[in-house]
DNA sequence: GTGATCTGGTAAAGCGTTTAACCGAGCGCC
DNA sequence: GGCGCTCGGTTAAACGCTTTACCAGATCAC
């Protein structure tokens, strides 16, 4: 792999003039410019950035480490976060945590071995953010996505959820639903703290007093809806209607509803946090808060560009951003009898159910 | 952030000594290693690792560029092989793009500017691969996942895609369909033209000739299921299963199924290729062509990680890693007659339809 | 014509490591 | 007691670049 010296060599001039018809940092005449890049390409030289990256004391890599980029509300942060990054010149170095403290730990040990120039982060939770102080105590930029890290004060871009839990819950309300069971998160994570406040805002607001019986903690996996699920159904509570506070948990509660034959919405109304764009093919279509994944990352990255940059200064600010309510076919009318005129009013209509017969 | 340097002045010794107690290269005394980790702690001293990079003339950070990330089939293998890679002590710089070769040779090229040891690479198409070209000349390993790029000799993992259509079209010639439709990606891609040599082998394996009105060229998108859908199901074909080329297709032939008023299985059948997971808890469940992602990824980084540390040598070679097939609801025996029986051989069966009336 | 200014180029230091070469002290051995 | 080893440590060069300071020659004002 050849050097910068082997160009200067070949072009016949000194390697600070071809750094600086690279760079563009200095003028040249126009002959040793013409020399220099036909070195360049004669050579198929590529500029050793680490080397630069050494010199300048600043690499152009930006850290991102996430729970699980196989939940599918990830990648789409990814993307936003790498197209932002890629348009200014920057990287990114992804690592999944699995949401496990010690694995992340190692993670970001590695990142800032690499010296990556900022970190998007969303951390696994737990009670000892020592790695993640002294990460910025080192001069590293950090923005939090998604969750913040409690007792650090960085930039984040976080999701409203106290607001889009509010107002999926009102949905429900409106819809004539007065006792509505929210599956939720582990109750230690902040997320489903905020998603939790929300549903009882939603009630107090409408006089519905919030009972301790039509709450379930899950922990935002699959098999926790499942048999949450499974409680939720199999129990005589008279619950008309869930609210499931991610996508993956009503994919289980979904499960649960099929093999105890509770149909949706017939006899159950399901709204939910998080979209999954896939479920717009299968049924029921689900009615759901959905959350701007591709722009949530855009602008996590931008903010730490700009700090990396110093284009932005001042204490840290948290970015909250507005979720989207999506009606769909998951949530009824409630009593079913006024499901026809629930249907009204419904953007996303149904054409005909898939399983079930064509012409009724 | 401190160096080396004052690592060394702390604990009073040369950076020579603080260089190897951290790579273990020599031996020291108890005392001074003491010393030395003491300084390191106190210090909050985290070796610099660009340095290191252009000392040792190696990075260990792998290229991983893939067309989209948002395609659901993709984080799985970045987690296989971010996994596997940060076992060995190496990191995925992942970068996206978006199936346009301009986007890719920009990122290659940049890749390369950052001296990645290697390179994990679902290409393109195209036809010119010069960078490709270029950068394995300067000696970078590269090995390809899920497709080739041709006229590249690299190692590769790849899917067996011929025997996994073959195996699927078998599946549903034996339910008794004669008249199987195929919706295909671009022919232009390899693996397009693959699948569907394997739908025709297991056509004329059975004596069944093929038609040309029963081949639908796609792109591989949901759009084109979705009007190839419209096409096939407005057509007075006689189809009665199609066999469908991969997963995001399969979604948009469902949609035009649904808008059509077509059932499935009772109308058409239906087998796809890749797993979806989510699927799972919709109807109908689909029969599939699941390709272990995790796998693949987890195989190609050891092969490029074993090519880079030179235990491997020798010429290029491919690997196909072999799918499986998931017999689930949306394939039924033809003729409908026979669904009672074709059910019981089903590994996976449904408990009940969600959206249709649970007793009938 | 002469000193000041500008222009296009170069020399060289330094970024934080690794590692080969070196070196002195202690030790066992004949 | 002198020889050769081993052991534990150090010195210093090098990796490929950026960038400051410098320089020689051309240009210019007067």
């Amino acid at each position: 792999m050849p050097t910068i010296v082997e160009v200067a060599k070949r072009a016949g001039v000194s390697i600070a003039t071809v750094s600086h018809v690279i760079r563009g940092t200095k003028r040249v005449t126009r002959d040793v410019e013409e020399r220099v890049r036909t070195a360049i390409r004669e050579l198929d030289y590529f500029p050793n950035e680490i080397a630069r990256s050494l010199k300048v004391a600043q690499t152009r890599m930006l850290g991102m480490v996430l729970p699980d980029i196989t939940n599918p509300f990830f990648p789409e942060i990814i993307r936003g976060a790498e197209d932002t990054a890629f348009e200014r010149g920057y990287f990114l170095v992804t690592a999944n945590t699995d949401e496990q403290i010690g694995r992340e730990r190692r993670i970001v040990a590695a990142l800032r071995s690499y010296r990556v120039a900022g970190m998007l982060l969303a951390s696994a939770p737990s009670n000892d953010a020592s790695h993640i102080l002294r990460l910025i105590a080192s001069g590293v930029s950090v923005v939090c996505l998604d969750r913040h890290v409690p007792g650090v004060p960085t930039d984040a871009v976080l999701l409203d959820n106290v607001r889009g839990a509010r107002e999926c819950v009102r949905h429900l309300i409106q819809f004539g639903h007065r006792s509505i069971a929210i599956i939720t998160g582990h109750l230690k994570t902040q997320t489903a703290q905020e998603r939790l406040q929300g549903y009882e805002e939603a009630l107090r607001e409408a006089d519905i007093p919030v009972a301790g019986k039509l709450i379930f903690e899950g922990d935002f996996r699959e098999e926790s809806g499942y048999q949450l699920g499974r409680q939720l159904l199999e129990r005589p509570t008279e619950a008309t209607a869930v609210f499931v506070c991610n996508g993956v948990m009503t994919l289980g509660l979904l499960k649960a509803m099929e093999i105890e034959g509770v149909r949706c919405p017939e006899d159950l109304s399901l709204a939910t946090f998080d979209d999954l764009t896939i479920d717009r093919t299968f049924h029921p279509h689900l009615t759901a808060v959905v959350q701007p994944g591709y722009e949530m990352g855009a602008r996590a990255a931008t903010i730490l560009m700009d700090r990396i940059e110093g284009k932005m200064t001042g204490p840290p600010n948290s970015l909250r951003i507005v979720p989207t309510l999506v009606l769909r076919e998951s949530s009824a009318m409630y009593p079913k009898a006024a499901m026809g005129r629930a249907r009204g009013r419904r953007p996303a209509v149904a054409q005909r159910p898939l399983t079930a017969p064509a012409k009724q």
